[in-house]
DNA sequence: GCCAACGTTGGC
DNA sequence: GCCAACGTTGGC
């Protein structure tokens, strides 16, 4: 089993929006860069851990926790004309464009944004983190893991309680 | 809006 | 196969 990080841009897809869907899943259809498409095709497998990250917002964060329901298969997105992905040279006997789908597990909120990541040591490695990152589909080691999952624990029993 | 860091395209 | 031009991503 693996862990990744997919990232969306939450104006046009956000964690709430996945939550919201028939069955908290989703087709990750429309990336279209062969690095993340290899990864999405040959190495996301059924039960792998996803982060959720927003991308493009304000602030930039991981929003929540999703698992992979379905592996790699052809996306439809890519042979759609309507949709903004569509792709005419991907032929449906043999698609160019890969999807995985994934459930939504729990939000994380309030979202774990960047600069609070860049305070944890075990994530200095990070492809995230790393200046200039632009894949859409990042592999997450175990520790890295660990070290998100452990931060929103730390959050939870530091942030303190509402009253009224 | 700026700009760094990419990935892709296309001429050669 | 090289590489300059261009387009896109994404934090700030």
């Amino acid at each position: 089993m693996a862990n990744w990080l997919f990232k969306s841009e939450p104006n046009c897809f956000s964690f709430a929006d996945l939550e919201a869907e028939p069955d908290r899943t989703t087709g990750w259809g429309g990336v279209r860069n062969f690095q993340a498409r290899n990864m999405l095709r040959d190495a996301v497998e059924v039960g792998d851990r996803v982060l959720f990250y927003h991308s493009n917002a304000n602030p930039p964060a991981i929003a929540g926790i999703a698992e992979v329901v379905r592996a790699g298969h052809a996306d439809p997105t890519a042979f759609d004309s309507e949709d903004d992905h569509y792709d005419p040279k991907s032929d449906p006997e043999k698609p160019t464009w890969f999807q995985v789908s994934i459930r939504a597990v729990k939000a994380i909120d309030p979202p774990l944004g960047l600069p609070e990541l860049r305070t944890v040591s075990a994530l200095n490695g990070m492809e995230l983190l790393r200046k200039g990152s632009r894949l859409s589909v990042q592999p997450v080691s175990d520790a890295e893991w660990d070290a998100v999952i452990a931060l929103t624990a730390k959050k939870a029993t530091t942030s303190k309680p509402k009253t009224r």
